[in-house]
Order: C-alpha cells, then structure tokens, then sequence
RNA sequence: UCCUCGAUAGCUCAAUGGGCAGAGCAACCGGCUGUUAACCGGUAGGUUACAGGUUCGAGUCCUGUUCGAGGAGCCA
C-alpha cells in the first residue's frame, strides 16, 4: 500500500497511490462520483467511475456521507479540472474501504452562524479556511523560535501561576492556590528581566489570560504571546529587531503557506511590503496626524495616504477625538495604520498612561521611552515594547505613583541592585498576528479553541 | 460596565398595516459521464428562545428574563 499525502500527489503522478482521510464533500452524476478527500495536508478529488469499479464499491461511494473516514486507492493523474488543494490533480479510483459511515454532519457547504460554529468548533477545524488559518498559526509560531533560537535567544519559561498582579491595571483570573490566591499570568516580563541578567537575551512563549470583559474582533482572554527581553539594549536598537523579527514571520508564512493564503483569499502583495524599515511616528506626531485626519473628516473631505489612495476603511470622525495625554482607542489606530502600507511604529506614549516599569526620556519625563507596532489594516497593536527602568530608586518611585505595594515587587527591585544595565523587551501577540497574516474578521479564528468572554466551550 | 442589533425547521433565512408557518441547503427516495456550495423531480421536517400582557386573533405589538452578534472602554 503506498500512502502519500495529498500534499505530495504532483510527485506521483501516473502511479497507483493509496489516500487515507475523510469524505469533505460528494458530487454524485449518475455513473460519475466525486468524493473531496482530506487527508490532513490538503483536499483531493477521487472520481468514482461506475464501469471501473465493482458495484459495491460504486454503491459505497455513491451514498457515502460527508466525514466518513475511508481509505482509497487509485492512480493519480493532472487534470486542470480538478478542484481541491491544492488541487489540479485527481484520484482515479479503483477501490475504497470505508472505515467508519459518519452520521449526519452538522458543518454543511453552506454558511452557518457564529454561535452555531463556535459550538462545533471541534468539528470547525476540519472545514477549509479554519485548516488553513491554523496552518499558518503553525507558522508564524516556528518562525518566532526560529528567528529567536537563530539569534541568540534563550527560551526561558515564565510561570503561569503567579502570586500578584505585574501591571496593576488590568483584571486578572484568580484560582486558589491551596490556603492562598494566585492568579494566571498576564506577562511573563518581569521574570525575563530576571532572565536576562542570567542568558543575555531570553524570550518565554506560552498563553496568557486576561480577564477583560472584552468584546471585539481583536480580544480573546487566553491567548498566546511571545515575549523576548535583551540586556543592554535601549529602544532604537529594540525596534530593529522588532521590524527584523516580524518580516522574518511575515515572509515565512508567504513562502510556507502560499496555498494556504489562496485558499483563504489573502491578498499577499499587501504582506510582501512588509520588509524593514517600518514607520516610526512619535506620539506627538501621532496626535497631530489624528487631529488633522479627523479635521479633514469633518469638513467632508477625503482623507488620503502618502500613495494618493483614499482611506478604506472611514472611521465615524467623532470616534477620533484625541487630545495630548490620551491613550490610543482602537479607532485611532485603525486610522493611523491605514496610511501607511506596513506596520507602523509608535514610540514616546505619555508616561503616565503605560505601565510603571517603562524608561522615561531624561530630558523629557513626561514620555517614556514606550513603542507599539501596529498592524495595518486595523488589525491593531500588535507588538507592545519599551525600554525598562534600570535605576532602583527610580523604579521604586514609579510604583509608588502608581500605588502599588513594594513588597511583592521586591525581587524585581533586586534586579537593579546586582549589575543593572539599560534593557529592553517587547511582547507579540500571536492571535492577532495570525489574523493579519490571513486577513480573518476576528481573532477567534486563529486560535484552535478560543476562550472568549462566555465562552469556555467546546 | 455601556451603546446598537438579533433569536422562526438540523443549518442560513423569509413571512405586506396583527389574519392559513414558507424557501434554499442538509437528510431520505429517484434521474443524470466532468461536478467545483452541481442540477432536475419527489418525501419528511415547527412548543416561532423563555415568562407574562394587549387583542376576536400575536412569529409580528407591549413588559420582563435568558442567550447571542457588532462596537466602545481596556488591552496583545
């Protein structure tokens, strides 16, 4: 029996090959059936021709229903006809063991409900464009520790449980912890700044929680990132390897998963601008930029970037009130990164709105030394990143200010006591680079199983 | 937490101003040698989310509840 993936099928062409997989769709024309088999590494079309077959086989493929499990055996010939994927090749079959007669399967051909298929999502995965994207999350995920491993990076891991809050701000899963509470890891930063100090250059990768009540395309409470901190690095220098490790994700995923992207409909010119160097806009210009977008807007005007090209995507012009100090609201980033054709960088936020550990400019405290990537096409921030504080006693004031208590923090102010040195780090979320990369609506769908606000299920 | 919208067959949706609950897909039966979400003919499929109210009469109007979607805030 000679196996072979799907995959592989333009290698084998006129030989007799066996197909193991799962009935994805059926076309039966009189003495002709068409079965869509997946296989796990792509979609092939095996023609059922009556007079080449003995009856019973013809009469299990004729009323065979959609993800029954089968083996199937035929020769392989090209045929511009034949759909799949990567299609363009066809199984002329000459017998087939069915090994299990689904029941009737819920995911038809036709188009279903967010709730219904988040219901089914177990059975979701298996349906094209789902296969696809999570494909490509594959990916972008080897590409993270490829590009990290070949750069001097040391995956360390950082807890998941973990005793106290890292940025005070936001809402976090309590769990018991025995006759204690600890609560799941939102960062693993403060732990790869210990790290540092030991290897230099260090990245932990896993899931993180968020307990926001969130409820927008770009939000999951369990997802993952990839988080790398460098000893002796200040933020120009973090921004080179940011805009180097992003191309090199970017550029993996169009050379390994070009069939992917096809099938889900990306347009890849948009991905292969993404080459270095990004953008950098200060906060200040930022502003500036957002306050005339939203000027134009109002007086009915079109908005245009550097290219000519309008605006796509027209944000409600009331959504893009900004004054110096504010953070960004989603609005003001969708606007922002449409005028440009690759990430963008933002650098210099307001000290006072980031987290208490971020480096302010000596010569101007009131910014720090803070930089988000945003993706283009409103995808959103997908890289947060700053300098850190290396001084003690600077430190400590800041989390004074921001009212936290010093005790859990301790450790961390150890850090700076035994050989402190100008570092910085940043975190990439994964989902939300996935959705990019494949230009899906909602984050939900580069995640295996997401966990979303009321959803815990399947 | 707030704003907007929604819930009708297994799925996706329709149902004029309150007047017989309907279609496509899926399932099942039949036809067809090139289908690409095939097509053609037929069969079967309903406590209109739940609770109450108005009315001769409610899927439709009113009140409440539950669940869902999109967005805001917050964030990656």
């Amino acid at each position: 029996m000679n196996v072979v993936p799907i995959r592989e099928l333009a290698r084998h062409v006129g030989e007799t090959v066996t197909l193991r997989g799962w009935l994805y769709n059926r076309t039966a024309k009189g003495k002709l059936v068409f079965l869509q088999v997946r296989d796990g590494s792509g979609i092939c079309q095996c023609v059922v021709f009556k007079p080449n077959v003995s009856d019973a086989v013809f009469q299990a493929a004729d009323k065979l229903p959609q993800e029954s499990s089968l083996i199937v055996t035929g020769t392989v010939r090209a045929d511009a006809r034949a759909p799949g994927v990567p299609g363009g090749y066809e199984l002329d079959v000459a017998s087939l063991e069915v090994i299990q007669r689904a029941e009737e399967y819920p995911i038809g051909p036709k188009e279903h409900g967010v709730e219904f298929l988040m219901d089914h999502r177990h059975l979701w995965i298996r349906s094209s464009r789902q296969w696809a994207v999570l494909r490509v999350r594959a990916t972008v995920m080897r590409a993270i520790r490829e590009w990290l491993d070949a750069h001097g990076f040391i995956e360390v891991t950082t807890p998941i449980l973990t005793p106290s809050a890292a940025e005070g701000t936001t809402t976090l899963f309590k769990v018991d912890y025995f006759d204690d509470t600890a609560y799941l890891a939102q960062t693993g930063q403060l732990y790869n700044e210990a790290g540092i100090f030991a290897f230099g250059k260090v990245y932990c990768f896993g899931p993180t929680f968020r307990a926001e009540r969130s409820k927008t395309r770009r939000h999951l409470t369990e997802f993952w990132m990839v988080e790398p901190e460098i000893a002796f690095c200040g933020l120009d220098e973090l921004l080179e390897i940011e805009e180097q490790f992003v191309t090199h994700i970017v550029q993996t995923c169009l050379r390994q998963n070009a069939e992917e992207l096809k099938l889900l409909g990306r347009d890849t010119s948009r991905l292969e601008r993404v080459v270095p160097p990004f953008p950098r806009l200060t906060y200040d210009e930022a502003i500036q930029t957002l306050q005339h977008i939203q000027a134009q807007l109002q007086a009915g005007q079109i908005v245009r970037r550097a290219d000519g090209q309008p605006l796509q995507d027209i944000p409600d012009p009331s959504l893009l009130d900004i004054t110096w100090g504010m953070d960004f609201g989603s609005p003001h980033e969708t606007a922002l990164t449409q005028l440009y054709d690759r990430p963008v960088f933002v650098t210099g936020f307001p000290t006072a709105v980031k987290a208490f550990y971020m480096q302010p400019y000596p010569d101007r405290p009131e910014v720090c030394k803070s930089a988000d990537l945003l993706a283009p096409e409103g995808y959103g921030e997908i890289i947060g990143g700053s300098e850190r504080i290396s001084d003690a006693a600077l430190l400590e004031q800041r989390l004074r200010e921001h009212g936290l208590p010093l005790e859990p923090y301790a450790w961390y102010l150890d850090l700076r006591r035994y050989g402190s040195v100008p570092h910085s780090g940043f975190g990439l979320g994964v989902e939300r680079t996935v959705a990019w990369i494949c230009g899906i609506e909602h984050v939900r769908e580069a995640s295996p199983f997401p966990r979303l606000l009321n959803r815990i299920y399947p």
